[in-house]
DNA sequence: GGTTCCACTGGGCAATCTGTTCAGTGGAAG
DNA sequence: CTTCCACTGAACAGATTGCCCAGTGGAACC
């Protein structure tokens, strides 16, 4: 797409404070209305704005414990493993890679004792030669994007 | 916190439509504006609800490709590599992780051939032994929370 | 120089939503 | 039988939204 100084700024009051309306970014950016209309409607039919989903904590959910897992796949069974791979819930995402693992996926769970049994589930297919895991201990860096989009609006 | 049925489904319609207001959403819940309003307060101030950030897609912001690194940390340098990766914009999440390696952080980059860059500099700092990254193919499961909400609003 | 295009401004309008308050209902707990 | 609590349904003023329009200024083009 291509975002500029003021997409970046739009995007960054957005991020503080996501329940405010056009009106009232529009005054804090000192543009129009119809200017941060029309840059916010141009964001979001771009693509660069996905979404405004609530954004969820699973641990506030009674799933305090996030762990990666990297899957070793059995050579054409890589579907089905997707397949299944979407019908648990705990797993949050999935990723296929290149290296020596063939799969990274994102999974949460009640306690250390239940991510065996939710491990248990992701590996209870046919095609999964092998499963390693890392538990997340800190998260230093919550996932974000603004100083990408910082970068992305200063270039 | 605990999550009720009508909680659920007030998560999943914020998830599907997120700009909808309390009076919209109260209408397709079945229930009283004041209690869509105290349901949405309670579960926002319980942290279920972190924030309604815009999700901003890398990719149509010029980055779209997406790697993950695992690190492997020299003893006791583990708050600098912190402090380092947080100040880099391509590192979009570090988690501190248990087994082999002792980071793991998502990365994105402009281009394979910037990739090389972004790890680069990543690495760029003592106290990183060892660095190794597998770049994102396919995200068959983008990251998700309706499921698990399902599954903890029906239990 | 002259013309066209485009983003932006600033304004106005009706319709809608928000924040807030209030009285009343029904179920659960004591 | 009483208290508590979540929910309902309604009301109100004030703010916001979606929409439309005329005017301005700069950049690109002829």
């Amino acid at each position: 797409m291509g975002i500029d100084r003021l997409d970046g700024r739009l995007l960054e009051l957005l991020a503080e404070e996501p329940r405010i309306g056009v009106l009232e970014l529009s005054r804090r950016l000192g543009v129009a209305r119809g200017t941060a209309q029309a840059r916010l409607d141009r964001l979001t039919s771009g693509g660069v704005i996905r979404g405004f989903g609530p954004e969820v904590d699973p641990a506030a959910l009674g799933y305090p414990v996030t762990a990666f897992a990297t899957l070793e796949i059995k050579q054409g069974q890589g579907a089905d493993v997707r397949a299944h791979l979407a019908t648990v819930p705990e797993v949050l995402e999935l990723h296929t890679t290149t290296g020596s693992g063939d799969m990274l996926c994102r999974l949460v769970a009640r306690s250390n004792a239940d991510l065996q049994r939710v491990i248990d589930r992701v590996v209870g297919i046919e095609g999964i030669v092998r499963a390693s895991t890392a538990i997340v201990m800190e998260n230093p860096v919550p996932l974000r994007v603004i100083p990408l989009v910082r970068q992305a609006a200063t270039e």
